[in-house]
This record gives C-alpha cells, sequence and structure tokens, in this order.
DNA sequence: TATTTGATGCAACATTGTAGCATTAGATGA
DNA sequence: TCATCTAATGCTACAATGTTGCATCAAATA
C-alpha cells in the first residue's frame, strides 16, 4: 500500500468522538469528521466545505472555521501548514505519530508520508522548549511528476 | 555564538547582488536586501517594512511584495513558512544551506537553526520528486521560556 | 541626453481567517 | 415529553495578507 493514502482500520464512530470530548453532537462536526475520516490526505477548509456541499450538508463557512479549529483544540485534528497560505486538516487516529507530509507545488496537495519522521535531528539551544516539529516535503507529487499535470 | 543570532562575515554588497542578477538597482531593493542581510532571523514582510520605516526609506506595500518576490526568484533570498500567516524572509550567504527554522508560539518571531539540518530521513514513494524540505520546530524561545513573557 | 523598458506606486480586488451577537438546537432534569 | 440552559450556529462585518492592472517614473544603455 502505498504510504500516501487513508489507513484501512476502521474509524472511530464521529458521535462517540465528539461526546468523548464533552462536546455537543452537531450535524456539522459529524459530518467533518466523517470528511477528514474518509479523506486520503489533509484537507483544505476550501476542500472540507466542497465535501459538505457534495454531501448535501448545509454549513456556514465561520461555523465549518470554528469546528475544525474545535477539532484541533481538542485534539482530534491536526492542523498542516503545507506552504501555501491556507491550512490543511487531517485527523488523527488510533496509531498516530507525528509524520511529516509533502506539498506537491504543481497541484497544491498535501499528501502524507508516514513513514517520514518530523523530527529534529539535534537540541534546540539552552533555554528553548520544543512543542513539535513540522517537517514539509515540497516538489511534485506522483500524479503531476515530469510527465504530469502542469510540468514545465 | 548562539546558533541563532546572524552570520558574522561581510555581507556582498546589494548593488552588485542585485547587478549580478540583471536587475535594476533601485532604491527598495537594495534597502530590503540590507535589511535582511542586518537581522538576526528571517523577517515578516510587516517587519521589513518597519526597518524601512525606521531607516527613512519610502517604500509601497506592493513594490515591497514585489522586490521580496523577486528576490525569492532570484535566489538572493528564502522564503519561510512560519505556520503562521505570513511568510518570511532571509537572505541567502556565501556558506548557506538549509537549515531548520524555530517558530516561537509566544512571541511569533522566527529564528534560524543553523545547526538543524532540513532534510527527510527517508526517501519518499516512487515518483515523487524532492524539490526541497523544510522543517519547522515549535515552542517558546528563550527570551519567552518558561519564565518569560506570555508564559501560561 | 534621449530612448527603452523594468520597476514603482496607486487603486482595486482576492483569499483566508476572526469577532460580535442574536438565534437555534443539543443536552439535561423535572 | 416538556422546559430549561447554554453551547453551537449563522449571520454580518471586519482584519490580515497578498495579488492584479495599469499609468507613470527612472535605471540602464546607446
Amino acid at each position: 500500500m502505498p504510504q500516501h493514502t487513508a489507513h484501512s482500520h476502521t474509524p472511530v464512530p464521529a458521535r462517540e468522538l465528539i461526546a468523548a470530548h464533552g462536546g455537543r453532537v452537531t450535524r456539522t462536526r459529524i459530518a467533518v469528521i466523517e470528511v477528514l475520516q474518509a479523506a486520503s490526505h489533509p484537507l483544505s477548509h476550501d476542500e472540507v466545505a466542497a465535501a459538505l456541499d457534495a454531501g448535501g450538508i448545509a454549513h456556514d463557512r465561520v461555523t465549518l472555521y470554528r469546528a475544525l479549529e474545535w477539532l484541533v483544540e481538542q485534539g482530534i485534528a491536526r492542523r498542516i501548514a503545507s506552504g501555501e497560505r491556507a491550512w490543511h486538516f487531517e485527523i488523527r487516529r488510533g496509531d498516530d505519530h507525528r509524520h511529516a507530509h509533502f506539498h506537491c507545488d504543481r497541484c497544491g496537495q498535501v499528501l502524507c508520508l508516514e513513514d517520514i519522521p518530523a523530527t529534529a535531528s539535534a537540541a534546540l539551544p539552552a533555554g528553548f522548549e520544543l512543542d513539535r516539529a513540522e517537517l514539509v516535503l515540497h516538489g511534485a507529487c506522483a500524479d503531476c511528476g515530469r510527465n504530469g499535470v502542469g510540468a514545465p
């Protein structure tokens, strides 16, 4: 299995995830979680919105931002700075660990690189406190590649 | 010397750098390069603008964006996604290599971690082309630290 | 010094995300 | 089931960061 596809194990039901964190189980939250769980890669706000539209789930732009923010606060999802301006969001799974991401500079997609850990190879200077490391590789994805869309 | 301070060797004169890349030697470009060369850490557009103001150098917001963009295109500067919304810019030096950066989640500053290379620890899946790796560590800088400003 | 064209400066616009606040609807207990 | 409480929602506005178009200016060159 290619390392950038979705995990195959059964996801935790959205309603349970939400309730376990003491949040109200609402239409938008359920749908957002399900969209992220079904996604094979981290999605931008816009991509989530499109998925909700496709699923016929009405939603407000601001509410969606707030739902995503809440998921991140609760540790249910994680926010990734792709290098473009918009955040991308991925659901955290049981066997989760911090991994690198790949940003395709041609099509803009963000993919997970489960096999590549996001860690620093050396210690920080004295006085610094490390919270987390974010590693983003840039280039062209397999779909865009040399022969692909938008190649120069 | 702490690893996040500016390099001490004499910088290439701005006019030469610009001319060497076939660009026109203009007030804004010279000033921007000098500001970046003098900076001890990557600066945001806003920080560059403030430095120009402080130096009494008139400048337009858009022109500054374009000057920075040109420097990056020419390989004179490098653009860093700090994890916040605004880009940060650092000048490339002779002995330059891709290093990690540190983003202080309290004060928002971006610092260079010259000793920590930005590289992937494993190969990409087949078909992927790597252009560059960006490694950003997040946490609290020495100034903010446990005892510092805004500590919880 | 005149000419050419890259760079600038301005206005308008685009994208992405936030704040305030009245209203709605989950959760809870009677 | 119904009433109640308040977390979420859904508006409208606004903020931050960047981009586009285009007329004008000035750096390089002859």
